[in-house]
DNA sequence: CTCCCGATAT
DNA sequence: ATATCAGGAG
């Protein structure tokens, strides 16, 4: 794919959705750690319903390995692997008052040795909470990718993530960041992807093949 | 690679 | 019933 044709994809993905954003709800670094960790698998809408009532009771690291850990696992229940989630959290929550005087650090070395938080974490983190260019690659993100070949199949989600931050101006890595999932969580999805009205038709083998096949 | 895992869409 | 959801650790 050249130049012309990333800059293509990144102006049309820019025109459908102009300010996409992290749909997370946060008010601060801590909760924006917190809610991505607790995200692994699981909708945002699901983790904004539990973080409603969660963020209301635990408000500092302090909080959280304050109560039993049975607790804060029937608090985070309703989101999927409760346990190993509830258990990272008491352990980071631990790692940040010993290591980082309870707050999060902005590097993104030491935010990865941060239990439960993953590369992919932390450049949310890195990038929503503390301004640093990244392209974080969720499940959209490498699912739309591939699809429109900014990617291959066979890529790991690092492969992925070095192939996009090589192709965007690294300006643009965090908005381009949020496009790509608010492309493919509303338009280019997993289950139904909207082919039949995508503007990047011509651009997509994976949408050509499925549009054959009706 | 497997396991962790409930909520929601299809 | 099955697939998918802002993944990470062993």
């Amino acid at each position: 794919m050249n130049r012309t044709q990333v800059r293509h994809v990144l102006d049309t993905i820019g025109t459908m959705f102009p300010d996409a954003h992290c749909e997370l709800r946060h008010e601060n670094p801590f909760e924006l750690t917190i809610a991505v960790l607790l995200s692994a698998q699981c909708t945002d809408e699901t983790v904004n319903k539990v973080t409603a009532d969660l963020f209301h009771k635990y408000k500092k690291p302090e909080d959280y390995i304050a109560v039993p850990l049975e607790e804060l696992e029937m608090d985070i229940r309703r989101i999927g692997l409760f346990r190993n989630k509830a258990k990272n959290i008491q352990q980071l929550c631990r790692i940040l008052l010993e290591r980082y005087n309870g707050e999060i650090p902005r590097e993104h070395e030491r935010l990865v040795e941060l239990p439960g938080v993953g590369r992919k974490t932390a450049n949310v983190v890195v990038s929503n909470a503390f301004d640093e260019p990244a392209i974080a690659v969720d499940t959209h993100v490498e699912r739309v990718s591939k699809r429109l070949a900014l990617a291959n199949w066979k890529d790991s989600v690092l492969e992925v993530e070095r192939k996009l931050m090589k192709q965007v101006p690294r300006e643009e890595w965090t908005l381009t960041h949020h496009r790509l999932i608010f492309f493919g969580r509303y338009h280019c999805k997993a289950q139904n992807p909207q082919c039949e009205i995508c503007p990047l038709l011509p651009m997509c083998r994976e949408g050509q093949k499925r549009m054959k096949k009706r």
